[in-house]
DNA sequence: CTAATTCTGATTGACGTACCTCAGAGAGCC
DNA sequence: GGCTCTCTGAGGTACGTCAATCAGAATTAG
């Protein structure tokens, strides 16, 4: 009395193998009424198709890309690092992860990548890309000619992608927020903002989340408007330090974005760890490094690993037909300081 | 130019397929000349053998047991809701779970469940439970008729198991520690401290990370000894409520184990939500909630989701004779506040 | 050098599913 | 009645592996 069987819905519908397989595979040649009855089986039975066999079966093994912006900022290092690794993971489960870079804000190679994915009828596409009209259109190209596709980190509600898959970042902003006014303790003063671009749609939820509850808990404190950093460490380093310079009471720093080598740097240099709160975002080897030293007080991030597992695990079921565990695939905002480093 | 199979490996090496099978699968009956033939072939041509091909094939299925103790907690209704629903998802994956519940300090009742496991046949065990020779001497005995065990939630180092899945409950305690510190922002005064019992592993680990960070960075704060709820609503209530009587100047609960109820119960009455900093463990229903309405601060988790998930992993891999990803299994100890509520 | 023993090859049938072909049943049309 | 048509059944092959058998080859012992 093992799980059910094709043949046991044969046998309880009362048709053949073939039929039941015709019904499963929604192939033609079957009356309604004789569907009807299989699917009935099936119900009473409880039968779940074993993916395993029948990938083997088909032989079928699925391709996924994941197109990432071209950067050598620390988190798309580390999320291309968990791309290889549980592709490494995933060769036993007939599935291949690929990696394809693509220039930010260059919508002609974002094209051209983009069609080539789909001459080569992969069958799901993650995708990290700032919201544009090309991207839109693009994405809706894929998905017609059957592709899957999620969108990464940053979300592009508009186009229609199956599933996003990453953080709340109005939600990690007011973590962010949140954090801030109660490590500086009651203090009033200013907190001096960084992103990396006004541009992204993450930068923006963030500073928005951030800003109202400064605004609802914390009146005290002022957040100056944001500075760019162009992910870039000079740069960043740069903006903060003429920051500080033109305000007297400066009581934390706030690095929504890529950016915080640029950050630390300014810090350490003028030895500012303990009369700053500074927190920053995405868990990498150098913020980690950071919290150890003391640089930095808080890093809110998003698990790579799950991003990457949760993105497969997505367009897998949507490869297959099957309906996602919402619950599964939420992507928590992990706050970590130095006591709970990984 | 797919994957390898054996049969790639068998003409590689020259000799059969069910040469290469019982080479494979360690049977006997092939010289170790023949064999090191084989075993270059796979390193030459990377075969990794089909796992899900080889169940099927095998008709394998894993059956896992998992041993919890008994009681109404939100946290153990939390695991095993956790487990019942992992157990649906891996019927797909030809494995089984079942969860066994055994009163808390009953070592009859104890060794009746795991003799009976061990008679079962079962394939892996994940055992929660507090440490005692009895315990440790059965996960011998388990792992004697070839059980795979790991130890869950809270660890058993001298049994030998062969994993921990679970939270390092000493950095869980020194993160409660920073955050209250932090919180109560410059404040001096006394910190109650609850948990369920003294007896207990995790709670005992988690209080001394907690004095350790207090004594380090914090020594206008003043950690009272710890008080016992014994995972009743009631008792917890009304040790808190004597302990606020006989003490001025608390500034913060921490409840370090079961028994955020009696805590929040407490808050709830005297209406000190604003006064004090509360930190409690384990997200649920329950102190979800109470994070919502304000009267709790903090909440230090780890996810029932991961445990179950990991353990499984676990069990799995250690079944299949394979290793096991370590930074895959590594439990976070995640902060959950208002804000990044998932 | 033969006999006993150990190793190896060839082959077959599962496992649960997909996909294909071929034949036949039944219905509807002229 | 003969003709399409659509629906259904029967059966086979394949996927990658395990497990088992049997026969034959190679090795070792006596």
């Amino acid at each position: 009395m093992g799980k059910p069987t094709v043949h046991d819905i044969a046998e309880e519908a009362g048709v053949s193998l073939a039929t039941v397989d015709r019904v499963l595979n929604e192939r033609p040649g079957v009356r309604s009424m004789t569907a009807r009855r299989v699917h009935n089986a099936i119900d009473k039975l409880g039968y779940v198709r074993d993916v395993h066999a029948a990938n083997l079966a088909r032989g079928r093994h699925y391709r996924f890309s994941f197109v990432l912006p071209e950067g050598e900022s620390q988190f798309l290092r580390a999320l291309r690092e968990a791309i290889e690794e549980a592709g490494a993971g995933l060769r036993l489960d007939r599935a291949e992860l690929q990696t394809i870079e693509v220039p930010l804000n260059d919508s002609v190679a974002m094209i051209r990548a983009l069609e080539t994915l789909q001459a080569q009828q992969i069958d799901g596409l993650a995708i990290m890309a700032n919201e544009t009209p090309v991207v839109r259109d693009m994405i809706a190209h894929m998905k017609e000619s059957g592709i899957a596709v999620v969108t990464l980190v940053s979300d592009q509600p508009n186009a229609e992608r199956d599933h996003f898959v990453g953080i709340d970042n109005i939600a990690a902003g007011r973590t962010a927020g949140v954090l801030m006014g109660r490590f500086v303790g009651g203090r009033s003063g200013k907190i001096i903002v960084v992103v990396n671009t006004t541009h992204a749609r993450d930068m923006v939820q963030r500073r928005l989340g951030f800003d109202a509850v400064m605004r609802e808990q914390f009146p005290m404190l002022n957040a100056l408007p944001s500075l760019e950093g162009h992910d870039e460490l000079e740069r960043t380093a740069q903006v903060i330090e003429r920051a500080l310079g033109s305000h007297e009471d400066v009581v934390g720093i706030y690095c929504a974005g890529a950016g915080t080598r640029g950050v630390t740097k300014i810090i350490a240099e003028h030895d500012l760890a303990d009369k700053l709160i500074v927190i920053g975002h995405e868990l990498t080897a150098h913020s980690e490094q950071a919290l150890r030293d003391g640089l930095l007080d808080v890093v809110i991030t998003q698990n790579v690993g799950h991003l990457v597992r949760s993105a497969t695990r997505v367009l897998r079921a949507k490869c297959d037909g099957r309906e996602i565990i919402e619950s599964q695939e939420r992507i928590r905002i992990e706050i970590v300081l130095r006591e709970n480093l990984p």
